[in-house]
DNA sequence: ATGAAAGCGCTAACAT
DNA sequence: ATGTTAGCGCTTTCAT
C-alpha cells in the first residue's frame, strides 16, 4: 500500500503538492474549487499528514508536554491529580492537540527527563504542576524560552500559572465553621514548601485575625497531605482541646477522622471536621465530609487553553488566572445538626 | 544561539556528520578514540538528537501511546486507572520512551483520534485498556499493523495482552469466604461486556460448583463498576438474605458497604463484605475491606515491557503475560473474628 | 492563484 | 573506518 504524501494528494487532485499543503493549512489564495476539490481527495483517501515531517519543516508539533514533578507517592495516591490529568487531557483533545505526559517519580528521572524537556523539539510548549518552591525547571524553562503554564501559582513575576483561589477557599472554610459556632478551630496544613498549603495556611491566618481570634500554633500541625500524617495530626491536636478540625484536603480529612474515630468521638458532634478538594474521600466516609471544592477539572482545561493562547497569541501580557472555589456542606461539620438542611448544600 | 545540529558537533569534534549520527546511534565501525572525542563533544555542548528529523528519516520515534477508551465518567473515578497509568509512566522513563496519553471521554473524541491513532507515525507502538469486549481499535490496529499491546486481556488469539488473573482472584476470593463459614454468598458483578468482569463471574461460579453449592441467580447483580451501581444493588441482594457479599472491585464494594450500613447491618459480624482491586479505597472504610490484590503497577510496567519486546523481536509468538492476584485479608469479611489475627494478612 | 525548488536534521546506502 | 549523498514529507520562499 502506498504512503500517502502531499505529492500523492497533489498527483490525484491534479494540482502541486504546495496547493495541497495550502488547502491543508487552511491558508489564504487558493481558488474554492480547487481547495473543495483538493479537500474532496483528501477526505476519500483519509489523508493525514506526517507529523515529524511537519515539525521537522518548522511547523508546530501540536503537542503540549504535562509535566508531573511529584516526588513519589503523592501524585497518584491522591485523587487530585487523576482529575487534573482529565482536564488537561480533555481540553487537548478538543483542540486537536496530543499530549505527551512526564511522570516524575523518583530523583533518578528526573535528570534523565530535564535534558529532554529543555531541548525536545517534540512538543509546543509545557503544563506543569507546581508542587514545590523553587521547582529548578522553572527557571530552565523560562532561560530556554520554552512556553509553560503553571498549575497552582506563582511567586515570581512573568510567570503564567493558572491557580485555584486556596487562600479564600480556606477562609471560607473558616468562616463556615466559624458561624457553626467553633471557635477553636485547629489546622492541619501541608508542607510549608507548597504553594497551596501556604495560601490555605495564610487564609487560616487571616480569618483569625479578622476574627479577633487568637492564633495558637499548638492547634497548626504540618502534613505532608498523606492520610497516615494526618492521622498522626490530629492525635497531637487532640491534646490542645480543639472544638474542630480543618484539614487542607479531603485525603488528610480522612486521615483525622480515622484518628478521631479512634479515640472514641463522633464527628460532628463531639468535634467538627472539615476538608479540602471536594473529590472522592470526601464521600466515602461516614460521616461525608464537609469540604471547599476546588474546580480541578477545570484548572487542567484553562491550563491548556491558556497555554494555547500563549502559542498563538505571545507570552505578555503574563496571564494569572485564579479560579473560584466554593463551600460544600454534608455531614462533618455541624450545620445540618444546627440548621436542619438534608443532601449537600453549596456556598 | 546556533541550534546544534548533527553537523554542528561534526565540526566541531574533526569528522563528518554520519560519524557523529554512528555515535549517536552506538554502531560498529567507529575508531574508539574518534567515538570518545565526539561523545566527549556531545557530552558537553549538550546535544540532543531532534526526534522529529530521527522519525522522518525512519527511525523509531521512542514513544508509545497509552490510550484509555473508557466511558467518561469510570476512568479517573477508579483509583485503578491512575494506578495503571503510573506504571507505564514508569516503565517508559526508565527505557528512555515517551508516553502519548490518548484519554477518550467521549464518542466525539474517539471518532476525532482514530484517525490519529491509525495514521500517526508519532509512536512506535500502543498500550491499550481492554474494557469492552468488541473494542473496534483492536480490529483496525490489527488490520493495519500496528503493534500494540492490551491490558487485560482479550478472546481473539494472536492478540497480545497482559491482564490478571481474574478468574483465579475470584475464585480464591470466594474460597476465602467459604473457610471462614459463609455459605450464601451474593456477588455485585461488573458489567457483562467486561473482560475482567466475566472472569471474575465465572471464578464466582466455578467456585459455587466446586463446593457443590447452588447457583442462585438472584443473589447475582450487575453494576457498573460505579459505588452507586453497588449501593442499589446491595439493598436488591439484602431481599434476598446473603451471608456475604462479594463485590469485584473496591469502589463497589464501599457502595455495598454504604448500603448495608443505611439499613443497619454491621459489616462483619450481621454480613461479611470482599472487595476486588486493593486501592485506596478498601483502605478509607470502617471497617477496612478485605479485598483481592491485583498487582496494578507491575501490570502497566509489563505491559510497556511486553510492547518494547515486539518492537524489537517481532510480534510472534504472540505474547500473553497474566499476573497473579492474592487475598489481602482485613476486617469486613470476618476472618481476623474468628482467628484473632491483627494487621492485613495475605494469602 | 499556483508551481518549482530549497531546506528542516536525520539515517542509511553507497563510495572510498 | 569514515565521508558523501540521497532522500524522509513537509513548509516556505520565490517565481510565474
Amino acid at each position: 500500500m502506498k504512503r500517502l504524501t502531499l505529492e500523492e494528494i497533489g498527483k490525484i487532485a491534479g494540482v502541486s503538492r504546495s496547493t495541497v499543503s495550502r488547502v491543508v493549512n487552511e491558508q489564504e489564495n487558493v481558488k474554492p474549487a480547487v481547495r473543495a476539490r483538493v479537500k474532496a481527495v483528501i477526505e476519500e483517501m483519509g489523508y493525514q499528514p506526517n507529523s515529524a515531517a511537519r515539525i521537522l519543516a518548522g511547523h508546530a508539533a501540536q503537542i503540549i508536554a504535562l509535566i508531573i514533578p511529584q516526588t513519589a507517592q503523592s501524585v497518584f495516591t491522591d485523587p487530585y491529580f487523576p482529575r487534573l490529568v482529565q482536564g488537561v487531557a480533555q481540553a487537548c483533545n478538543q483542540y486537536d492537540y496530543s499530549v505527551s505526559l512526564l511522570l516524575f517519580h523518583a530523583r533518578e528521572d528526573e535528570a534523565k527527563l530535564y535534558p529532554r524537556i529543555l531541548r525536545n523539539q517534540m512538543f509546543d510548549g509545557v503544563v506543569m504542576t507546581a508542587t514545590h518552591l523553587n521547582n529548578p525547571l522553572i527557571e530552565k524553562m523560562t532561560e530556554r524560552n520554552i512556553p509553560f503554564v503553571l498549575v497552582g501559582g506563582a511567586e515570581e513575576e512573568h510567570i503564567n500559572y493558572v491557580d485555584v483561589n486556596n487562600f479564600e477557599g480556606a477562609y471560607m472554610a473558616m468562616e463556615h465553621l466559624y458561624n457553626v459556632g467553633h471557635r477553636r478551630i485547629a489546622l492541619i496544613a501541608g508542607p510549608d514548601d507548597n504553594l497551596a498549603s501556604i495560601k490555605r495556611y495564610e487564609g487560616y491566618r487571616q480569618f483569625l485575625q479578622d476574627k479577633g481570634l487568637p492564633f495558637d500554633s499548638s492547634l497548626v500541625f504540618h502534613g505532608d497531605f498523606s492520610e497516615t500524617s494526618a492521622f498522626e495530626g490530629a492525635q497531637k491536636l487532640l491534646m490542645h482541646n480543639p472544638d474542630a478540625i480543618f484539614a487542607v484536603s479531603d485525603t488528610m480529612a480522612v486521615g483525622a477522622l480515622r484518628s478521631l474515630q479512634l479515640v472514641g468521638l463522633h464527628v460532628p458532634q463531639d468535634i467538627a471536621l472539615m476538608g479540602y478538594d471536594d473529590l472522592a474521600p470526601s464521600l466515602l466516609t461516614e460521616p461525608q465530609l464537609s469540604t471547599v471544592h476546588q474546580p480541578v477539572l477545570e484548572t487542567g482545561a484553562m491550563a491548556v487553553e491558556t497555554l494555547l493562547d500563549i502559542l498563538k497569541n505571545g507570552d505578555k501580557p503574563t496571564r494569572r488566572v485564579v479560579l473560584p472555589t466554593k463551600i460544600v456542606v454534608r455531614d462533618s461539620c455541624g450545620a445540618k445538626q444546627r440548621y436542619h438542611i438534608e443532601g449537600d448544600a453549596y456556598l
